[in-house]
DNA sequence: TGCTTTTCTGAACACTGTTCATTATATATG
DNA sequence: CATATATAATGAACAGTGTTCAGAAAAGCA
């Protein structure tokens, strides 16, 4: 039956249609004020249609969710691949991943701060496996820069927690907001110099 | 004419009714899902009523912004006050803003996370003066710091946004959930040790 | 008492997410 | 090809939202 393979097919294409019109929706002007009936519009379908291919409003956001994930991931590699001292590695990973994050502050936002795709999964432990793979990945690189004798008589999670916190951080701060108080041009480049300025204190921990 | 006096004082009184309500509706539900009609059931008035003491919702919210501020204020006092050496004044004004994030949870996502009190007001930078008053507290801090030879060959705005970054970022990880890849019993403690470990390694760049 | 000003109400508006009986379309069978 | 069945799409309906505003009620003043 090559029928109810394209069925599948076209199922796909319009998940694909319906996910397209909410990220640019959702990106433009937030997942709160983007309704159902916005979306039906930009795709040329009722609103009810959505609902055949997405349980609700917070299924369309977990599925943006998981892609925008795959694409930190690949960003997070990159930082990785660039360097082969671990030192060096570890370092590139922030930069990598701030970098994502003020380049796509929606999605970081929808990753990282937003709590509907949290809530919209009974937070159950295992749920946020992305959000978890990607921690695993610093710790292992964490874990090469203790082997290389850094941070020695640290633990691997505490190190890795602070690292994430660090740049979580700068760019939370930065997306929602909270540097107004600093001049409009010079706002990325401080979270860049705090950045940079946590590194160069890590160095001398070294020791 | 004490006639107008008592007017000025049941006008200043019903605000009070609203921001009471108010507030323990978006502690209990968010601010989302809290409506004005859940707030004027709650203080036994017509919805309409509420509009005559506050333009719209997120003025509401903008003045329970302004409180939790200067409750936050007095705990960064309190860590200040505390310690008399710059550097252990530092740690304890962190440890102070982590504890009031933990403990006031919903409060610390308005003042430091949610974007609406942000956008309702225009983002004119000196709207956002609360939080300018508290990021100077902490400049006044390092700068103590810097001249007991602390961060010496560093800047002061660069220091002080790398420490409030950090916490900032261990507040909202947790509060946004992101921390469930840990054990339940084990988050809060993470954070804590992530900080701690901070101040340990930002002790041996003292040198 | 009447008259004015202030305070409050509740209906109305345009919107929201979501459901579901009805209709239209596409597939499979005789 | 015609008919029966399965699938897909619709659009009205529901209960809710923030907000406005004409009119009712209460309070202040003469």
């Amino acid at each position: 039956m090559g029928v109810i393979d394209r069925k599948e097919r076209e199922k796909v294409e319009m998940k694909r249609q319906i996910l397209d019109a909410a990220r640019s929706l959702f990106l433009e002007q937030g997942f709160e004020k983007t309704s159902i009936r916005n979306i039906a519009e930009v795709i040329e379908y009722s609103a009810g249609t959505i609902y055949l291919y997405f349980k609700d409003k917070n299924e369309i956001l977990f599925a943006l969710h998981v892609e925008a994930f795959s694409v930190l991931m690949q960003a997070m590699q990159a930082g990785i691949m660039g360097e082969t001292d671990p030192f060096e590695r570890l370092i590139s990973l922030g930069k990598y991943y701030l970098k994502y994050a003020f380049e796509n502050p929606e999605l970081y936002d929808l990753m990282f701060v937003m709590t509907a795709p949290m809530e919209s999964l009974e937070c159950r432990e295992e749920i946020w496996c992305d959000g978890e793979r990607a921690f695993e990945t610093l710790k292992l690189v964490v874990g090469d820069c203790m082997k290389a004798g850094y941070f020695e008589e640290a633990e691997n999670e505490t190190i890795s927690v602070m690292m994430w916190s660090l740049v979580h951080g700068l760019a939370t701060l930065h997306l929602r907001r909270r540097t107004m108080i600093f001049p409009v041009v010079k706002r990325i480049k401080l979270m860049e110099d705090a950045y940079g300025q946590f590194i160069e204190i890590l160095k001398t921990y070294k020791k």
